[in-house]
DNA sequence: TGAAGATCGTGAATCGTTTCAAGCTACGCT
DNA sequence: AGCGTAGCTTGAAACGATTCACGATCTTCA
């Protein structure tokens, strides 16, 4: 396939490239006739601009969004996630992708799948192609990565982690477990466990630290770790095995996410335990489905839109300030969210 | 910022830019002390290769994948979903972007919101940054769209819809449907309800026909519709109790997918009614949820993995044979999965 | 010693777009 | 008639990486 260049719509024309070019980015310096007729070209040709010469051309400095044609368009930002199917990142991501489609940017989605192999090749990804900037939630980055991303160009902002020189936008897990743990301690709980996935990244050790700390300021009891192996509600159904199984049955369980205790949850209820009444369960992150369960749950509501907005205009910023930029540590509070659970 | 190019590496390491491409691209080419210098100038400068230059050069025909320094990639595939907070629409993608990695290629994910216009601008970034291809859930796509896409040399798959002239990939609703409505007569339901999200795409139009001409084929009653805002488990709450309040409550209820079950099965049940015993429920999907589900979901399971599979082979062999490609149209059978709920 | 390879490097041409100084017309004004 | 101006259009020079025919050196062997 040839790939009809501005050149061939140009002589279908019967005018220059350079006229072409004008039609497409600035066609107010362009007699009406001559652009009416480039225009059919165009079609009659199905003529798409090829963005890599464009942004070739153009350099870095691509400016944000005249009126035009085939339209012309800043480079996007590209989000990363570490898994797409899970509602806290996705919840995040589009509140982002909300914030940078109202400034005319338009988004790309990559996910690592927890894997670092994976992240970096999106990375670079994203940097060859030199994207406006990233938004991502790391898991396994470290600081040449981002010193790549810089060199190319674009704005870095870190979700869910923090990392001195860069711009992060994340909640405070350590007081999210620790209002948690307080709950428990209200109603009365002093068996507890806390349930999470196997590779503990540092959102989920900082729930759990703050949680255990309350507990150890109010003398109250450790707070043994059941690890699972994922953070879905198959692995929460597992859990609830787990914990029935134990010697001493918990009267209290925090999670490391909602998934994980909605499937903890309706596994408990299921082999009739009551909940909150035998087992109080208190999940994280206030997904939509946290609401709607068959115990509606009591969680710790992360703000996840407003992470994602934030992020997104921290990017915006960088993008604008160019070097002038000052990197900044967003941190959101979380909100503990009373339903039936506990 | 002025981007350091391949020509300051060749300043920086006393070669010429050739020599660079080729510690790039064909290091076997390079003897090795000029190698380990021109490497040691890349990282000194933390050089980005600029992959709109290398695109534009290299043409539509983009190879694999050689063993390569910055590594050298071909174009992307995109895939682009009507909802990215959809687990439906994100397994399928998941597939998808599984069989296309293992194929060496990058997955970009773009959302259109159910907007059509969104998915407009998704689709033209994709065309004017001469991706490889794309698989779509189409909102609202029409021939002109494809013709652009085709004549930016891309590989068109569309999900979950079928059109002439187009490879696609999607299960027969049809018989989903209808497997669903066997299910609810076999237990002796009569009282029938079908209940979908706001506006009817194809593939829920479908489930519906499917079922309600099993009913009519069966002499069974009509099957009424109940058209909540959206396809998500708060919806289904609501559904619930609009069923509730109806003057004769049914006994067997479709939903249009599994998440509007879960919400309506949830509800239900907080509000006394025995599910399946007063009001049996089926979903569609199968998502992971269903089997953890307070009371385990039977279902219509979609093959989503292996859709997306299907779709990736579906674009890869489109973009292996150019012209010569056939396009076909794929149909799997959907499964009927019964749990608890019916 | 000298010729034929083998091994490495070079540098100019190229991809498709944008940009911009310069050119061309037609028109109005003095 | 002469000149200035406004309105359009042109054409060539970038942008950064890749490619490839061609040189330059070095080995090897008669």
């Amino acid at each position: 396939m040839p790939q009809t260049s501005i050149r061939e719509v140009a002589r279908r024309a019967g005018v220059s490239v350079g006229t072409v070019s004008n039609v497409l980015n600035r066609p107010d310096l362009v007699a009406e006739a001559t652009r009416d007729r480039v225009r059919a070209a165009i079609r009659e040709l199905g003529f798409v601009r090829n963005e890599s010469a464009r942004r070739l051309r153009q350099g870095p400095a691509a400016q944000p969004e005249p009126p035009a044609e085939t339209p012309a368009r800043a480079p996007a930002y590209g989000v990363l996630v570490e898994d797409l199917a899970n509602p806290y990142a996705s919840d995040v991501a589009r509140g982002a992708e909300r914030a940078l489609n109202k400034a005319g940017r338009d988004v790309l989605w990559l996910s690592s799948d927890h894997d670092p192999a994976k992240e970096r090749r999106g990375l670079d990804l994203l940097a060859a192609q030199r994207a406006a900037g990233v938004l991502v939630i790391p898991v396994g980055m470290d600081d040449a990565d981002i010193a790549r991303l810089r060199a190319a160009g674009m704005a870095v902002v870190l979700l869910d982690h923090a990392r001195p020189g860069v711009c992060s936008a994340r909640v405070d897990h350590v007081a999210g477990g620790a209002v948690a743990a307080d709950r428990l301690l209200a109603l009365g709980r002093h068996r507890l466990a806390f349930v999470s996935g196997r590779p503990e990244p540092r959102p989920v050790v900082d729930r759990r630290e703050g949680a255990a700390r309350t507990l150890a300021g109010a003398q109250a009891g450790p707070l043994p770790l059941f690890t699972m192996d994922a953070l879905t509600p198959t692995a929460g159904q597992a859990a609830a095995r787990r914990l029935l199984a134990l010697p001493e049955v918990p009267d209290g369980v925090f999670c490391a996410n909602d998934l994980l205790a909605i499937g903890l949850t309706n596994e408990l209820v299921r082999l009739g335990v009551r909940v909150p009444d035998d087992i109080a369960v208190i999940g994280y992150d206030d997904i939509e489905l946290a609401a709607s369960a068959a115990v509606p749950l009591t969680t710790v509501r992360q703000p996840r839109r407003e992470l994602g907005r934030a992020a997104a205009e921290l990017a915006l910023a960088e993008t604008a300030e160019g070097a002038a930029h000052q990197h900044r540590q967003l941190i959101l509070t979380p909100e503990l969210i009373v339903r039936d659970s506990a």
